[in-house]
DNA sequence: CACGCCTATAAAGTGTAATG
DNA sequence: CATTACACTTTATAGGCGTG
């Protein structure tokens, strides 16, 4: 910022508007709540700041300068986004809003969490846009903080701790296979359940060793994993078109009528889906509002 | 010319914030 | 905690100017 602003005391400029608006220093002084002599002082004050006289007396109260003309339409404007920018930030209205939101969410988060909260989104807040970017985990605190994204949804275990957080809903998981699928009748055994073939999504990428794999170990036993997927999209037409089946967050699933989901046979460990967002827009009312509207919609 | 409005300025008191 | 500096206040005064 140009350093010749910080020779001039700024609220001078509010008196100056206030003169040039009114051309009379007593209208000026009760417009700004201020005596009329110290409104006089100011306004020798500012032509000394501006080497003009500014107003001058004349026949019918003071008469602008040149220089004072010149300069009350735009400090006028000035002063007003000024006032906009400093001021409490008004409650936020949906219906006149315009703003673009950036979200990063994972497909599973897209359907889970973004799916139920569009459609209310949509008639409440119809003049806002909304981005869906990829999530990438190792990237959440950066982007946050950089504004790249203004809201997260991810899994308390690797969430940022440096974001604000709130808890949507703990998930579970369920096994899933495609209706009619013979050893889905009923919940399976866990001798059974073991020798099914499973899909396994690895957002990661590649990965045939997951949290059920893990339990399975435990138990001192495995399972066979056939297929890996980096998407949980995907992984519901590769359940319908086969006799593969695939431990899935429940939700995923709990809509789903080509789906035969059963309880597995063993506790495998859920997790927690947190919303996560930045300091930078923690107070701000639009993303406060919009927030509180996708955990009204879960 | 008197009246009422205005500005400019001075003097003295008050409240607040920074400073040692 | 007392001192100091500062900005603002109120009050008073002088004087300009248009109007009836």
């Amino acid at each position: 910022m140009n350093n010749s602003l910080r020779r001039l005391d700024l609220n001078l400029l509010v008196t100056l508007n206030a003169l040039l608006a009114e051309h009379n220093v007593t209208r000026a002084a009760m417009r700004l709540h201020l005596s009329q002599p110290t409104v006089s002082v100011q306004l020798a004050r500012l032509r000394e700041v501006f080497g003009d006289p500014l107003l001058l007396p004349g026949p019918r109260g003071m008469r602008p300068t040149a220089r004072a003309d010149e300069l009350r339409e735009p400090l006028r404007q000035a002063l007003e986004a000024l006032e906009r920018a400093v001021a409490p930030s008004s409650p936020f209205d949906p219906a006149r809003a315009g703003q673009t939101w950036r979200i990063a969410a994972s497909d599973y988060g897209e359907s889970t969490i973004l799916s139920p909260a569009l459609a209310g989104l949509r008639s409440a807040a119809p003049g806002t846009r909304l981005a869906i970017l990829e999530l990438l985990p190792p990237m959440l605190a950066r982007q946050a903080e950089q504004a790249d994204i203004d809201l997260a949804f991810h899994i308390s275990a690797e969430a940022p701790p440096s974001l604000q957080r709130r808890p949507l809903f703990t998930e579970r998981y369920v096994l899933a296979g495609r209706v009619g699928h013979p050893r889905l009748k009923r919940r399976p055994t866990l001798a059974q359940f073991c020798k099914l073939d499973h899909v396994i999504v690895s957002p990661d990428g590649g990965g045939f060793h997951g949290v059920t794999d893990t339990a399975l170990a435990e138990l001192g036993m495995t399972r066979r994993v056939a297929l890996s997927v980096p998407h949980f999209l995907f992984l519901a037409s590769v359940l319908t078109s086969t006799d593969l089946v695939a431990m899935v967050p429940s939700r995923l699933v709990r809509d789903n009528d080509a789906l035969q989901v059963v309880e597995p046979p063993l506790e495998v460990p859920g997790f927690e889906m947190l919303m996560l967002w930045h300091e930078r827009v923690h107070r701000d009312p639009a993303h406060q509002w919009l927030r509180e509207h996708i955990v009204k919609s879960l």
